[in-house]
DNA sequence: ATCCCAGATGTTTACGTAAACATAGCATCT
DNA sequence: AGATGCTATGTTTACGTAAACATCTGGGAT
């Protein structure tokens, strides 16, 4: 047994057609009961698998969703994964993933890599992508959601929430409690796109209202607790302080938490923070913080359910936008 | 243009023939510099994106591997699937992933829908597999990796480290301390069986020592810093108190720390804790936790170089043990 | 006895690609 | 001039599966 086992070795074991061995493996049509306890015995005996490439490329359509992630080092994207992996495994369809580690080149070569598998639906992370990007989708004809951001125009369809009123709903927070001179700690600027929308909304806000932004610090390389424990520090060394910091998301801010509570920092007299995304874990912090819970989950879910569909449901003439909405979780911290 | 474009499609707009229009798309063989233009400007043209199912099916070899991981609701599964992905995408190969929840039975299902796509290789968690996940896999001679564990028997290579000595190895450290009356926290009992594994090593040591193990709190649901923060709260409520807690895993200690700093519980005084992983957050943490060090990022790329290389190239005749090892870092909490 | 029909099974074909094997054109050498 | 050997291109075929269509068998209706 050099190679896998075919229909074709099935049905010479079991003296039957190849057409039949099909027919009997996948219940449709007739077969004698004598023929299908034959052709099931033999199959099992050669340890046949079925090859899904002869299948998907005979019937011209896959069980395969293509989903393109921005990075693999956050836990929010590996949530929205979560979410997208637990839709699709309940119908049995596949997700195919690559990463683009927010380029929107790789993510142009990742989209063409994943289209040639002929998937059944696309994910993409943001509203932002080249034109060779659409056009290619475009052209597929397979079925597009977005996820993550409302800011922009759709594809399809976008699952997710405005990240400049997110920002801005955050500022408006941070406002009313009486600050006014902020600091931004954030990073990937120019990649991360949405958290640039994020810190254009609060800047905006701040600014309207009469505050200010004494600093922004912003660093290459991925976000986590202890970049933005450093952060904090260097931000809090500057001769020009801030009274509160903006984080672009939880890992940095939760980071600051505790640069605090190491430094015996009082929160938030002497310094208020705030995050984004409502992680799991804040819960758990001595100290609860301010951030803005995002529905990282829904969105895997409602994404991989709306390219999922068969073509006919309920496609949306225009680009829409499904809100899934968010939520300022006031802490303790501002 | 109702499907997509084929070779066949390209060759007549060119006026060549379809053989002729995969030669110069792969760039093999001879083509005149005209053909050459015309096919290319006729692939653009159409928007042609290469059908890899059918050069998958044609050339009985893919560029996927396929990864069975026990859930994406762990960091440390995604840093594994971070380390394959990065290895694989340097070689233009494809992951595809299922997750097992930590259920062999899930395991066998989805490893038999995994090796229908006839991917290169497939990676696994863990050692543990039922017979019929073996027998397929060996039936169907593709590259096997295992990950994570060396405690067991390897199909063909595992990539991890020594549970049940990162169990001992934790335990003679606290028992060093003179801590001799112990907690345990974990969750998933029976179902991870890595976690069972350290639990057991620990275990045993301590009782070697004279130690006890006092209380051992096992939920089900996934661990999270907020289970461990509760879990914490109920053994120190407990009767009966242990000095020490030795937690399955970093999400879960760091949860006890939280708990310990928002209680005024002084650490290691009046209780000393225990990780596993090695998680970057913790050294954000105000307190920095005692744990082992795993090398998850290396478990997958290792894993993935493993199962890319081509058959004949350093095939190990007997199961192999690679032995990526563990470190234990002293914090302050034990 | 004849005819019809349904159930059971077989044969042909196509999906898109690329290896293997032609073949045609043309320059070079003797 | 004829043989030789490239280069550039075309034709056939196979990969594994499943729809569509074809065939065969036997039982029931007339």
């Amino acid at each position: 047994m050099d190679s896998r086992p075919t229909m074709g070795d099935i049905a010479a074991e079991a003296g039957v057609s190849q057409m039949t061995v099909s027919r009997v493996l996948r219940g449709t049509g007739q077969a004698s009961p004598d023929v299908q306890k034959r052709v099931e015995t033999a199959a099992r005996k050669l340890g046949y698998v079925p090859n899904r490439l002869a299948t998907a490329l005979r019937d011209e359509t896959t069980p395969l969703i293509a989903v393109a992630l921005a990075t693999l080092g956050n836990r929010v994207f590996s949530e929205v994964l979560n979410g997208v992996n637990e839709t699709l495994a309940a119908q049995r369809l596949q997700p195919v993933f690559g990463v683009t580690e927010y380029s929107l080149q790789r993510e142009e070569e990742l989209v063409r890599d994943l289209l040639s598998w002929r998937p059944r639906g696309i994910i993409l992370s943001g509203l932002e992508h080249t034109e060779a990007t659409r056009a290619a989708i475009r052209a597929s004809g397979v079925r597009v959601a977005e996820v993550m951001d409302l800011d922009g125009e759709p594809i399809s369809a976008a699952f997710g929430l405005s990240q400049t009123e997110a920002g801005r709903v955050t500022a408006r927070h941070m406002l009313s409690k009486g600050y006014r001179r902020f600091g931004y700690i954030g990073s990937q600027s120019g990649r991360d796109l949405r958290a640039d929308k994020r810190l254009a909304g609060f800047r905006q806000t701040v600014r309207e209202a009469g505050g200010q932004m004494v600093t922004e610090h912003v660093f290459d390389g991925s976000s986590s607790m202890i970049a933005g424990r450093r952060g904090t520090q260097a931000l809090l060394d500057a001769a020009d302080r801030p009274e509160a910091i903006y984080y672009s998301n939880d890992d940095l801010a939760a980071g600051g938490i505790m640069h605090c509570l190491a430094s015996g920092i009082s929160i938030p007299q002497e310094l208020a923070l705030a995050g984004f995304n409502g992680l799991a874990f804040l819960e758990a912090l001595p100290i609860r913080l301010t951030t803005v819970e995002t529905p990282r989950l829904e969105m895997g879910r409602r994404a991989a359910l709306y390219v999922m569909q068969d073509d006919h449901e309920t496609e949306p003439a225009a680009p829409a936008r499904i809100d899934l909405g968010f939520r300022l979780i006031e802490g303790e911290t501002c």
